[in-house]
DNA sequence: AAAAATAATTGAAATACTTTCAAATAACTC
DNA sequence: GAGTTATTTGAAAGTATTTCAATTATTTTT
């Protein structure tokens, strides 16, 4: 976990202000290892970890975050907003059975060809998820199938 | 669209009771091209070709029918299911401003590596999202500048 | 072709997640 | 430290979707 003098620092970098409540958020978010999470998440984990924080704070404490560019937004479970502490491009196994998001790395996922983009557009961003289950049948000749 | 005949066939042959409505939605959504549409969207287009249908039995029969596997979700904006009538594998461009869904083909967009799949797992989908803006600079005179 | 069994439709209520509101509070500027 | 500006908050509202239980439709059995 952060300590407070390098969460005041983030804060600062992306011109927020850096608040007691924004400060609590920044320490569990950036850590070592990066985080899918959603707001309901990092609000029992701010409560569990003794910070006094609304669960409306974190809704807009996220929302700035992500317009400060320090989190990204993830979309795979239909009416759920995970927040993604990594903004390096990159991509993500998802694992339907039990809502488990894992970083794949850029250079794990190599694509090799990308179609032509409609005129006055840019790209802004390439998401590629995988989608996996657990294998169904024992017989391992039969697995990593796409 | 659909006549009613080809509507039914196709939910029989799915194992789906061919009711009045799902012959209604399927003959609206299995047109020559494929379709990315909410069941809000859906329903509207449902009352306005004049089919006596409600909105609760719009998303019943969405979540039939992806279960049965002639639709699939897609997940691109918060808080929102798109339904997309292609089932076969392929990727798609998302329009932020305005909320479009272009498909994009299989071949117009290959991977050329995947990461290792995590043991006991099995690839369900790989989604690929390319996520569109319009060109910041439209003034043709600022074009081609750093 | 009834009768019995099964499944689907419906409006309304409930749920889940997120945003907005306006008042109180906190953080910044000078 | 006074004044300005932004943030936090609980509560209410908003949005999308699901569930409920009664009614109605469809299929199966006889």
């Amino acid at each position: 976990m952060l300590n407070s003098l390098k969460a005041i620092e983030l804060l600062k970098k992306v011109a927020l202000r850096p608040t007691k409540q924004r400060i609590a958020l920044t320490k569990i978010l950036f850590q070592e290892n990066h985080l899918h999470i959603t707001a309901e998440e990092l609000h029992s984990e701010a409560i569990r970890k003794g910070y006094k924080i609304s669960l409306a704070t974190v809704y807009n404490a996220l929302n700035r975050f992500k317009e400060a560019g320090i989190v990204k937004q993830v979309l795979v479970e239909p009416g759920k907003i995970y927040f993604d502490t990594n903004t390096e491009p990159h991509h993500h196994f998802y694992i339907e059975e039990t809502g488990e998001l894992l970083d794949v790395s850029d250079d794990e996922c190599k694509i090799a060809s990308l179609p032509r983009i409609p005129a006055e557009y840019t790209i802004n961003q390439v998401q590629v998820t995988i989608r996996l289950e657990k294998s169904k049948d024992a017989d391992p000749r039969s697995r990593n199938k796409v």
